[in-house]
DNA sequence: ATCCTTAACTTGCTAAATGCAAGTGATAAT
DNA sequence: ATTATCACTTGCATTTAGCAAGTTAAGGAT
């Protein structure tokens, strides 16, 4: 599933290299997941986010690889378990995050309330205190 | 095509929303064709940004509209020209669009390093430079 | 050591979305 | 009156998404 299906978009121009990379139903709610409730296994994502199939979670972890926007770590205290966390590219994503929740609950009362108080408050510091949750994958 | 599909995507969760209104190929790329090109008929969409399929753009098209991204008037100069123009909420996508043009060119080298160095100069000037030029339709 | 469970995926199949080429209908231009 | 333009549809093939069940490797319990 999506091995390596030539990417008919031409980029060099602005927003084709991230709708490439994001633009589908699930990529960016991974990414959420990773940032907002800490989701690192696969396990983890299937319940945080119930819907999404498990071929297509596999499928977006193993392309979000491919783009560097995550990559996995084995766990030393269990064999099974990968534990995937975001890269400096992933990291970086928290402005537009951001940015899309804010404008959805401009327009949509989304309901998350705390979330959107906290990120209006002071959207620099939020995505600060990303970046430090995730720093070198802690 | 996509009449009416049961989102099935459970909202009052962060992002959700917006993912399932921009979350495909295309609707982000449409919407900054209008922003940044200028772009408001069906024939410059699908010249603007060759590789949409028409009855795709026709359906993402309808679906902008349906969210209220965005909305059509007719050109009382021409008869069979619909022209669409970006609503209040469609502005304000101007900040998602910014950090998301920003992120891919500090990861990817996306080409277009004008808009890039504009975007970085001032966000702010140029998200009030969108609003300016959409304002009340013009 | 054996059995059971958990984690992370695959595989096979169906359903839905996408993409392409061609066609339609209503203006507008010549 | 004819032809061209614009904004779409329609039909069909291909691709992608979604669901249920299965697989493999590692842990844990007896």
């Amino acid at each position: 599933m999506s091995k390596k299906s030539a990417p008919k978009r031409r980029s060099g121009c602005p927003l084709n290299a991230s709708v490439e990379m994001l633009g589908d139903r699930w990529s960016l709610l991974i990414i959420r997941d990773m940032m907002l409730r800490g989701a690192r296994t696969y396990k983890t994502f299937l319940e945080c986010y119930e819907g999404i199939a498990t071929n297509i979670l596999a499928d977006r972890l193993r392309r979000l690889v491919e783009y560097g926007i995550i990559r996995t770590e084995g766990d030393p205290a269990d064999g099974r378990k990968v534990i995937y966390v975001l890269t400096q590219k992933g990291i970086d994503l928290a402005p537009v995050l951001t940015e899309m929740v804010l404008w959805a609950a401009a327009h949509e009362d989304t309901g998350n309330h705390e979330l959107v108080r906290l990120m209006r408050k002071g959207k620099e510091k939020f995505i600060a205190e990303v970046r430090e949750r995730w720093a070198q994958g802690g």
